[in-house]
DNA sequence: CCGTATCCATAAGGATACTG
DNA sequence: CAGTATCCTTATGGATACGG
């Protein structure tokens, strides 16, 4: 409700963080589920209950969230068909897309982190 | 100037993450200081309260907890001089030199969404 | 100098029920 | 189908004071 212009959402508490480019990229990817729903959107749009039932462990509430303030940022396209039934789909824009590299590099590490085996494949 | 930027990245409550290895990552580094912390170490050792410096922001105690975590996985070194008056060193353990890429894809994309004037230069 | 200990406000986020 | 609305718990992390 209080956009402030710049970056993002809210302040999370009072202190002020840094600013450093790195946090800003936090701000966008770090949310709890949206890394996942990023990866699954690298191959193609979907729709909410694709996207869910992807992410089975999170609630639609969580999702709607997350994919609320994904597009509050700007690297998701939310387009609604007027249909009956409700149609919506999610696809990436085109500074989404730009995000592919910065999640490779950090699934890498990932994996190497914590054995291959151990990862999850859906998040390919 | 900025707000505070919201960063979740840790299971807060009970469900199940999906065990990707993008939330793996950001498990390691994905602390309210953490990139900062790290970006600061990728120049070199620093002690306890030049690193408190260089986060102004964050308390004596955030930064403690921050190196904490960044300890137990194994991405920081924590170097104890017994002398009088104390000394603690941090320092990048080989793993945590093995971030750089990441941090810096991270910066290089948070730098270009923000706009490079608007991040602090402090965090490189 | 390098931290801990304690207290406390708040916001993240889970469960569940409901709706256009 | 694609979400909201509501309630409620608990982890997060800020402030402050103290200690080896």
């Amino acid at each position: 409700m209080n956009d402030s212009i710049p970056i993002q959402t809210r302040p999370r508490r009072r202190a002020e963080r840094t600013g450093c480019a790195v946090e800003v990229t936090l701000s966008v990817i770090g949310g709890l589920w949206k890394p996942v729903i990023l990866f699954h959107l690298l191959n193609g749009k979907l729709r909410f209950n694709a996207l869910c039932r992807m992410v089975p462990n999170a609630t639609a509430r969580m999702v709607t969230l997350q994919l609320r303030e994904l597009e509050r940022d700007g690297v998701i396209n939310r387009i609604v068909y007027p249909e009956v039934p409700p149609r919506v789909e999610y696809e990436l824009t085109d500074l989404g897309r730009s995000l592919e590299p910065v999640l490779l590099s950090m699934r890498n590490w990932g994996a190497g982190f914590a054995g291959i085996e151990q990862t999850d494949p859906n998040c390919q």
